[in-house]
DNA sequence: TTCTATAGACGAAACGTTTCGCCTTTATAC
DNA sequence: GTATAAAGGCGAAACGTTTCGTCTATAGAA
């Protein structure tokens, strides 16, 4: 069917060598350059990359694994990472694994059979056993958002510091006088809820208060399941005077149940949610917000990756971990109250 | 570095012919296949995808083009058609066009690199150009959501009623009182807001009311688009009675904007929605929203693809285009209004 | 026992690249 | 005019499968 590198060298006249050779950005001379462009263009020449990689044994492919597609933060890094790597000539595979651990590693498996060059990975499952097969052929990992403990010396992680973000973010509360703050998280399973869980708490008991165990919601991250919990927060601790919500979903269902609660924010609650600069803005009042780099945590895995594929230095060093920062975006949805 | 066919059969004593008859299901004797089951563990063997796909001229992957990821309508058909994609042994590429043109035709190229055996497409661009060269080598094609006119006879297309879909909810609407009709679509480049227009000025039309131009909001396809228009909407037309807000996040925009208003739903103003069942069920009152078949979209798109990519029957057959009617789910958003 | 049918095993060729070591041409210096 | 260096071109082998036509061994029928 397609034309091959033969038939342009018979066309050409030229050698299969110095049609390789110019495929892949080697120098030929003016005019044979030009015939080979000719003639790949009236044959409708494509490289069969089986055939390459077959013979250099790259894909110039990278596996991309997240828990869902439906879910803005996770789609955001993904559209960065995408990006960065074309840029350098790799193509992504997307994957999902629905939230189901088992799924994790049948994904990871097929991108094994893919044959990609690497793999970045938001972690469903709590240890990942799914990489070991990916780690075992010594394909470089980078892990994102998600910390998976066993791993820590073995991949590169591109995480939030989470901890400090829930206690500045419960600090920013604290100094504006509220002292009965409830909080939305999700399954404690998960390395990200847990940290912010723990950054809340520390600010809390720095400052004397004890926080009861019906403040603390654990949701399935979802905009409905924080809307219901909300409305039970509020008919259940009727002396809160505020939420806050850690994560973009969470954050909209918080929103939205305070207002069909007839609940004013600020003015009754105040709210500290989770990303979406854009909406945040948008919004009247405008919502103060933690807003995480997600697309600087796109581009430093997918770097993390890319200097790892190398083959020259890229197996030596050592696992690096890079923490980032998130950043509080004042809005109006914080009202300072009377201690 | 990895083991060979030639490994297992060395080890096993057999010849490269039945190891590869078994490893594509064939039937060996018993005692062989445990020997070969026995070799493939030891050695940590894993065909080589590169070398088989060279023979067999098959990639076993499919791409999925969409104009971006961070949009719950897509990804969930993306999911979907991953899903059933899977369960009959194929791969998928996801890629996102950043809703450029100019990367669609980048990116139908790479899928093409990377030879696929077919292609879904949520068309970016009005034409899909970047479509033929794909067409050109016979890889078939299936379009979803967004038709494209010149391709009507060359492409199968899993589309909603789009019309239909307005036409029935502004009838919704009429038919409770409601005169006054605010309409929010996204760029009328786009075929679906051409036809959910269209919908909408039928019925209103045949109700004998003539549409000013400034009940009509263009969007962006956003929440924050779909915010900032709302509030100029109630700003500018205090008469309305309703408002339609055509995709997922300008829903959500439009209720929040709203709600900031201090506007009062239904009581002031009626809402019809699009999407999202478990939100719109979530909230109080519940929104009444048309939704769309998206997991029934996903699967008819793989379905056809997957019969087009058996050479046994595929190009013969002519293109089908499957046509899904959406559905009106009632909440409590919409309030019966004196004509 | 001999003949035939059948299940299963087998080796070689082919898929379309890249790469290695070698060869040819051209330009330059003497 | 010859010697040398540099630039560029060249074919063959290899990458790891699948598949085709052929061969062998076993079982059942006569």
């Amino acid at each position: 069917m397609g034309a091959t590198i033969k038939d342009i060298a018979a066309k050409t006249g030229l050698g299969l060598a110095t049609i390789s050779k110019y495929l892949n950005g080697g120098h030929v001379l003016e005019k044979n350059q030009a015939a080979i462009e000719k003639a790949i263009a009236e044959l409708d020449f494509q490289v069969n990359e089986f055939a390459r990689s077959l013979k250099t044994r790259q894909s110039k492919t990278v596996g991309v694994v997240i828990p869902q597609l439906n879910n803005l933060f996770m789609t955001s890094i993904v559209t960065k990472v995408e990006e960065t790597l074309r840029h350098h000539g790799y193509g992504v595979i997307v994957c999902d694994t629905s939230k189901q651990p088992e799924r994790e590693a049948e994904v990871l498996q097929f991108l094994l059979n893919k044959m990609v060059d690497g793999v970045i990975l938001l972690a469903t499952s709590k240890e990942a056993e799914g990489l070991d097969p990916v780690l075992k052929r010594n394909i470089p990992v980078v892990l994102i958002d998600r910390k998976v403990d066993r791993l820590e010396e073995k991949t590169d992680m591109v995480l939030l510091d989470n901890f400090r973000a829930a206690y500045e973010s419960t600090r920013y509360l604290l100094e504006r006088g509220h002292r009965r703050i409830g909080l939305l998280i999700g399954s404690e399973d998960v390395y990200t809820s847990r940290e912010r869980l723990l950054g809340y708490y520390a600010a809390m008991d720095k400052a004397g208060i004890s926080v009861p165990k019906n403040w603390i919601r654990c949701t399935d991250f979802t905009m409905q399941g924080a809307y219901q919990q909300t409305l039970e927060l509020m008919e259940e601790e009727s002396g809160l005077t505020a939420i806050f919500a850690t994560n973009f979903e969470m954050t909209l269902g918080t929103v939205l149940a305070l207002k069909d609660k007839g609940c004013q924010v600020p003015g009754e609650v105040s709210i500290i949610g989770f990303d979406n600069r854009e909406l945040a803005r948008a919004m009247q009042p405008a919502l103060t917000i933690v807003s995480q780099p997600v697309e600087e945590m796109g581009v430093e895995a997918a770097n993390l990756l890319l200097r790892r594929m190398q083959p020259s230095d890229g197996a030596a060093e050592e696992a690096q971990t890079i923490l980032l920062r998130a950043a509080i975006e004042e809005g109006a949805s914080v009202k300072r109250v009377a201690d």
